[in-house]
DNA sequence: CGTAGGTTTGATTCAAATCAATGTGGGTGG
DNA sequence: CCACCCACATTGATTTGAATCAAACCTACG
């Protein structure tokens, strides 16, 4: 394995208390005290360029990380050696959950676009765990949440392109919305290769997807930058079945 | 709601130490201290009929379950309110970890065949993970697993009927092995349905795997009666992409 | 300016779904 | 005890949605 190069600059760290994402990160609901215990765990600010690796399949597992600003994905290897996209993840959520299990993460985690994580020992994180009542809670709410929203997106799986696609906006604009940004004004840091991939599509169809949807009239989008027009239709079309969808789609 | 019909009888119970499972379960790895501590607070032995709910959907989330003996599938109520199989649950296995999200489970659990399951509060179970650092361990373990092989279960999505179905097989067999029983020989508590909505396939498509497979002399089945011939092909043949398979197959 | 990575569009193929019967075994009631 | 029934399973014919194959076409960047 080549040494680990280290883009990290570690500059002097935001703390919890002045992130603008403590609303919808780890600290939330924490008390001061509490806060004050994770912040001294935690090693703030290690920058990440773009298509820089955070973590790789089969490194040990000695931290988990918070996201604070830019893009990542999150991959298995599948055993041909071609990626599987299996997430996204966006500022103030976490990255790594599945290192408490054994020894090495099962995927790697990579920047879409520069970003910035918060990085969280497990060791001291796990203690911490054990004498906050509170920030038990909260990290077992995020994995629960986590194993909840796999299933969701497995649902997902036995839905047409089409649905998928929609519920792949629609959690998109969900997720800007929690961060306070416009639900309907969406920037994609991630290519139709890697949607594809995690939608368990080809590029072409979603490609095929987005111009469709875009005659409709129900999104605009140029490249990267979505608009999603008429949110009524389209949710109305994500719960229809596909023989109904193909109805009134003509 | 109905009131909830306890068929339970809750007979002298017996305790995870004499249990044949305590390796596999939850007590795996606990002293002798924390196994009593954690006795204090399971009730044991609830038992389910064929068909019974374990718990459903939008159900108070006040307890996690271990299965003693028999078989369960989860599964979620998709929006146009068909039922889709999210796994199945063998003895010595924990259900319901989705529970410490919400308030509401989100998906619910259905008995397969005749069943016991042992009953785990979960405030006591949350104020025992504060205080006992090797049951904290055990759990996150349990739901990063969980995590992890959702992933899995995910990821086969993107592969054919044919490989699906053999990751399937080869999953049944590892538990089954996992519990000291026989790993070729398995006896399947679910419908051709069951696993089709599991595997993303339909009933017809699941049956003619298993008359492929069958021809192929790769497994021996008779209903629900499946022996696995020929591993190592099975093996190979999970592991080829399908146009290899193809080949090889003819 | 040229090239590479990403995207779009079109023609064709193919694996699994769907539609349609038929078969079968275990349990129930007469 | 048998016969009927019903849920489950199998098998075959046909359709179809997305993959694959095959070209262009951007556009950002060295």
């Amino acid at each position: 394995m080549p040494a680990r190069r280290k883009s990290c600059s570690c500059s002097a760290s935001l703390k919890c208390r002045e992130c603008a994402l403590k609303r919808v990160c780890l600290p939330a609901s924490l008390s001061d005290v509490e806060l004050e215990q994770l912040e001294g765990i935690i090693r703030h600010n290690r920058r990440l360029r773009k298509q820089e690796y955070l973590f790789r399949a089969n490194e040990a597992t000695r931290q988990v990380y918070a996201l604070r600003s830019g893009a990542l994905k999150t991959c298995l290897t599948r055993r041909d050696g071609s990626e599987l996209v299996t997430g996204f993840v966006f500022p103030g959520e976490l990255v790594g959950l599945d290192a408490f299990g054994g020894e090495q993460f099962p995927s790697h985690a990579m920047a879409l676009e520069a970003s910035v994580v918060c990085v969280i020992p497990l060791a001291p994180l796990e203690e911490l765990v054990g004498t906050s009542a509170r920030l038990r809670r909260t990290l077992l709410k995020s994995m629960s949440h986590e194993l909840h929203s796999e299933q969701q997106h497995l649902s997902h799986n036995r839905e047409s392109a089409g649905q998928r696609f929609i519920a792949f906006l629609r959690d998109l604009s969900v997720r800007n919305g929690r961060r306070g940004l416009s639900p309907t004004q969406l920037i994609l840091p991630m290519t139709r290769a890697e949607i594809g991939s995690y939608l368990g599509l080809t590029t072409e169809t979603i490609s095929r997807l987005f111009t469709r949807y875009r005659q409709l009239g129900l999104i605009e989008s140029n490249g990267r930058e979505v608009r999603l027009l008429d949110v009524a239709s389209l949710l109305q079309l994500e719960r229809l079945d596909s023989h109904e969808a193909a109805c009134l789609v003509g």
